[in-house]
DNA sequence: GTAGAAGTGGAGCATGTCCTCCACTTCCAT
DNA sequence: ATGGAAGTGGAGGACATGCTCCACTTCTAC
């Protein structure tokens, strides 16, 4: 992939590039200037746009990391013999993530639209996700009327609170997800409204 | 207030202005820039900027409307004697209403900083969704734990969700209030994380 | 040590947005 | 009808942001 290796040098700016990026993504968002995260990273534009040579690369490579970290976290519920308790960390986890990262969803959506790995990534977490939600159906844990659907719908709506500050951000998030996995449970499920598709790419802004 | 009448053109413009901002913005959302909105008006922008010196004026007036409308939808709701009913009456219509309008919740906290008559509004739908909720507690209905910061939470969550037609987001802002509401009643309610309060100027972006 | 490849910084281009300026046009009281 | 206040349009100033260009510096293989 990256065939010549870098000159030392280089190799440690475009490391702390990442680091500053990740570090000012997750505080701010991805409405960062490219100029603020070379002025942090104490480096001209140019530097970085030799190493990342457009906003979405760098989103990308950026976010990579809590990319497999999701995946990781989706494995570990899946290896979990209780799919109730699997279905919840794996939900509780996410929007923690997403609360905590201010652009984490953004990234999702804005730097990966169709990179083949990335929609290797995503297939798969569907159809994780899928598996857990059947087991945790056919447990009698989780509502029948409970669809693959819901769960862009929770991170939609997660992704939609924005306290003052980060810690303000996370109990709240942390309560509304506590409030939807209530609803989630089987036991007095009332009606619901049909779910809907949400296409991914015009889902955030 | 607006003391010197309008030359009866340029009221006829500022009406239109009003309108096309209107369908505008719940369209597309505030980011639609002053130049388009006066484009589709068939005027200058100095016409403009002449009637509203600065976008937020413009985007105060555009929603003016629906704000004194929520204000009717709560004293409704106060009128009727079931305090269950009026509870997801005020939570349905006014999460419907922001899923129509993609401006509506962001127009809330950039337009109206602190205006006198924002404040008072603002002031008046707290007290009225506090009794609402004290009523509906009172009948046993809604949870004990819910707090009258779970409103905005609400709100906030319900702002988050963007689907792709005007249709589907209708759609899934429905289905995710309605799974609200259920875990909103009193009867499974498990324990909660504690509520946090959140300020409404840094909550949209 | 040194040549030259690799790397760098900052000015600056392109674009988009809010808003201002001012020469021109339109309405209305007389 | 007409003078002048009220209204108007569009160019362009100010600013922000993604990205490029190129003269200059630094590292490293020899």
């Amino acid at each position: 992939m990256t065939s010549p290796r870098l000159r030392t040098d280089a190799a440690a700016n475009r490391a702390r590039i990442l680091e500053v990026a990740r570090d000012t993504f997750a505080a701010e968002g991805l409405g960062v200037p490219m100029s603020e995260i070379a002025r942090r990273a104490g480096l001209g534009v140019a530097t970085l746009y030799r190493r990342f040579p457009t906003k979405q690369d760098l989103v990308a490579e950026a976010f990579a990391e809590q990319m497999s970290q999701c995946a990781g976290m989706l494995d570990a519920a899946l290896a979990d013999p209780d799919p109730w308790r699997a279905f919840c960390r794996v939900v509780t986890e996410v929007c923690a993530m997403q609360a905590r990262d201010r652009g984490f969803s953004a990234a999702f959506v804005s730097a990966f639209p169709d990179t083949a790995q990335f929609c290797a990534l995503r297939e798969r977490a569907e159809q994780g996700f899928a598996e857990l939600i059947r087991r945790a159906q056919d447990a009698g844990a989780l509502r029948r009327d409970f669809d693959v659907a819901d769960l862009p719908l929770v991170l939609l709506a997660n992704g939609g609170i924005r306290a003052g500050s980060p810690e303000a951000t996370a109990n709240a998030s942390r309560r509304l997800v506590a409030y939807l996995l209530q609803s989630f449970r089987a036991e007095g499920a009332a009606a619901l409204p049909p779910p809907t598709v949400i296409p991914l790419d015009t889902a955030l802004l």
